[in-house]
DNA sequence: CTATATTTGTATGGCATCAAACTAAATGGG
DNA sequence: CCCATTTAGTTTGATGCCATACAAATATAG
């Protein structure tokens, strides 16, 4: 939004500081989010990339209520999403052998194309971002957006 | 999520910097959302605060489509939270007196003490955020977003 | 072994968001 | 002045997300 308009942040309280800081953060989430899913191929969001490409970089045979821990979402929204996976056949899903409360999901060759081909796309537009922020810059930010991200999923369990 | 391990960015290609980058980002928001949400009250939404707020700092007697533009949301999303706000009182929505097409939004009284109410409750959560971070460090990290937003703002219309 | 508690996944209902299709009103060129 | 275009708002159908309530299976206490 272009409301939170060029303030002098030094002149306000703290609280307000850390509400701008959200602010920006979300924003930028939505802009991104939308931007990303305008190149994704076989009409992919953002939910249903990050999974595949979780199973590529940490592997498959996972259970959803695992992948549901990994993304910080519950476990009905991933039995949600991993069923618009599996119908775009992009993943299985399978009853787990050993446990039958459980399933477990792999990723199909599909799956994995479906995924490099999204990277692939959206390489240019990543790149791109670098016009307006370096990519030194860009690792600054990551630290410390690390450590406000782990503490509030702490925060976020004590309360 | 707790995907993207602590790996060496230096090691890391450009494009997968800012896909960590704008990792770190959404679960940020995620995170923050939903703690938000948790203490605002009256069953207030993060997007039907703003709005309030939004006609506190900058006034009201604004048209939907202002505040769709301010937020960076579709007139039909907006549509909806305001049909939502003006349910719970705390905005009125009038016709224009000068445009048969357009309408405004006014403030109530109950939506300027709600969302005084919201800021109170948030205050402490944002307080306790600093436990995270230092107010420097989130003034530092203000800047470059905000530049890095207005560029996405912008590099969206080009698209 | 049985009764209780925990864990896994699903179903439902509500909110936000987008894209696309649509209505109504204002604008502008001829 | 009229028709085409633009603008404002709404509606519909997807998707993601949450909270809550459930059903089924496993684990644990007694």
């Amino acid at each position: 939004m272009s409301d939170t308009p060029p303030e002098q942040l030094a002149a306000l309280p703290d609280e307000a500081v850390f509400f701008r800081l959200f602010n920006e953060i979300g924003i930028i989430q939505q802009l991104a989010t939308s931007a990303f899913e305008k190149i994704l191929p076989y009409g992919l969001t953002q939910a249903q990339f990050n999974i595949l490409n979780h199973c590529v970089r940490l592997g498959d045979d996972k259970t959803p209520a695992q992948l549901a821990e990994a993304f910080q979402v519950t476990r009905g929204t991933m039995t949600s999403t991993l069923a618009r996976l599996e119908q775009k056949g992009f993943i299985s899903v399978e009853p787990s052998k050993t446990d039958g409360r459980s399933k477990r999901v792999f990723l199909t060759e599909s799956g994995r194309q479906a995924r490099e081909e999204g990277l692939r796309q959206a390489a240019p537009l990543l790149n791109r971002t670098r016009e307006a922020m370096s990519r030194e810059k860009a690792e600054g930010l990551i630290g410390p957006l690390t450590e406000l991200r782990a503490w509030m999923d702490a925060d976020r369990d004590s309360d």
